[in-house]
DNA sequence: GCTTCATGTTTACAAACGTAGTCGATACAT
DNA sequence: ATGTATCGACTACGTTTGTAAACATGAAGC
């Protein structure tokens, strides 16, 4: 049974690792990138075939993830989602999942597990003190 | 092409959001767990049937996650790893993803997206100032 | 007008995942 | 001793993911 979207709603449709290496792309290239634009800047690095890199843009596609635009024959890709979004997203996801949606509970697990250097402590003291004003 | 690991290695193969469901209620019964323990703490919740908690537990026993030990005609289960340590892991893979490995930068989107609350906030200073001391 | 190349579409296929049924052995009740 | 409930092992099956080849079509060169 595919995952039906209700009635009017955007299901958000988890997006892969592999299909997040191509958003990357897209999100680096602004919106205007062809799927040979996006083979140059990830497919080779990660040495994937153009076919699969294709494979990648039409799954995202699908999944409503980014739009396509015709130019010529060929397609320009450009995300639909904001990358910000997606990493908001994310994090919140792990938050939910493993500290029980606390992030300050994060926070301190990354702290204390001295995933922190000193300098990420006095960077993120630096940004508490911003944003408290 | 079976995932490679690099040079003497276990490759930590992955835990399923499923199987983490499983771990999760395996590390609450603090290593002594049956199969009908962890459907009733957590199968059931989900409306799993006890079938399924029995394969989520096979395949972390080929993932080496956990270890069974006989107790009479059944098993005990009990974790392999310590749950900081997949919170630990977890997290670093978000960061290393998202955030070009930098933590800081998780907690300053955290902090910029709101996923904040001023409570949080105070929370982390007296967490970072204890760090630093 | 053909050949060739670039491009999106369709199809493929193995591994991993979510979910669960069946089987063979064994403990337990009667 | 025999039936029955229980347990782990094995098998199953549709979907998703990673990875890619085959194909159709239209552009562009000659």
């Amino acid at each position: 049974m595919p995952r039906k979207s209700s009635t009017t709603g955007e299901n958000p449709d988890r997006i892969t690792d592999a299909e997040h290496a191509v958003m990357e792309a897209l999100w680096d290239h602004d919106g205007n990138a062809s799927a040979q634009d996006i083979y140059d800047s990830v497919g080779a690095a990660r040495e994937w075939s153009l076919a699969t890199v294709k494979t990648l843009l039409s799954r995202l596609v699908q999944k409503q993830a980014i739009a396509t635009r015709p130019d010529g024959r060929r397609f320009l890709y450009s995300p639909l989602i904001a990358r910000s979004d997606y990493v908001g997203g994310e994090s919140r996801r792990l938050v939910d999942k493993l500290f029980g949606g606390r992030a300050a509970s994060l926070v301190a697990h990354l702290a204390e597990s001295e995933a922190l250097t000193m300098d990420d402590l006095s960077e993120i003291e630096q940004i508490l003190k911003e944003l408290k004003q």
